[in-house]
DNA sequence: ATTACTCCCGTAGTCAGCTACGGAATCAAC
DNA sequence: GTTGATTCCGTAGCTGACTACGGGAGTAAT
């Protein structure tokens, strides 16, 4: 019933949770995660908790949270807030299937492209240029200014 | 079988992209889109084809391609390097087809967190932040790293 | 033809999310 | 107990994608 508690140094925890270094330095200074206290005249040491929030943050950014986000939903943490979780995560579903759709637009277009491409290759329209000049793929405005989803 | 050919300012094309002129002229500057002739001592006018190109820059940033991406998505769109094309629509179709699994894994933890979320909320636990700690969702190394896709 | 907007163009600043640097302190191995 | 790697900490730099600024030229409405 008990995982057996490392403690490690920050470049352990570092490769443990395959990051950097200066990447956990950072979320520290974004206050994503929390520096332990530093014995004296010493050097700070991690659990396995920590490692957990630095898995939290990887996957909560795979899904396309910001780091912003994130910090929300760290906030609701205390697991009182589940309400607001689960609207930030209806929030990412809605845009995530939007992505998905828009995406199999693409799949689809290129596929036709890539097909006439290498069976006539004397068309001059290009399909999948075509497609998203003329939005056969669309997409909500809601979503799509301000920079931020990585893939 | 033809669209009345408007001839737009970039202010107006700017207004009808959704985006600001700034931008415009920044994709200039990246050659993402060309600059017409200014006719001498005159300004630059747009027509929908570029508003085409901008609509096709949007959808495809929205879908995770980097501008450079984008840029070379838009080579295709002359037909003339058929294989080029082919071979950069393949390449292209695969990093589509990998994305679109991943969302769709995405999707299903995202789902099922939700669910659960919303079904048991006097649970002190939540359940996406839990899993989101523990693993549950697991995702494909090969996509995570590198900083890229907005959403 | 005056006023008010818009365009042009180059350069500079912003924001997110890292990544690197440098010098002193600490630790781990021999 | 010296050597070589790590940690610590602050500060600075980088990349991608914009966004703002400023001053002169063009355009549109009255």
């Amino acid at each position: 019933m008990s995982k057996k508690q490392r403690s490690m140094t920050i470049g352990t925890l570092a490769r443990a949770a395959g990051m950097g270094v200066e990447t956990i330095r950072y979320y520290q200074r974004r206050g994503l995660v929390a520096e332990p206290e530093k014995p004296y005249g010493s050097i700070r040491h991690y659990d396995d908790q920590a490692l957990g929030r630095l898995h939290f943050i990887r996957t909560a950014q795979w899904l396309g949270f910001s780091l912003d986000e994130i910090a929300e939903l760290l906030t609701l943490q205390d697991g009182t807030h589940c309400n607001e979780a689960r609207v930030l995560g209806e929030q990412k579903l809605t845009s995530v299937r939007q992505k998905i759709r828009s995406l199999q637009g693409i799949e689809k277009a290129l596929d036709g492209l890539v097909q006439e491409c290498s069976a006539q290759r004397m068309n001059v329209e290009c399909p999948l240029i075509a497609s998203l000049q003329h939005g056969v793929v669309q997409y909500s405005e809601t979503e799509t200014s301000g920079r931020s989803n990585r893939a």
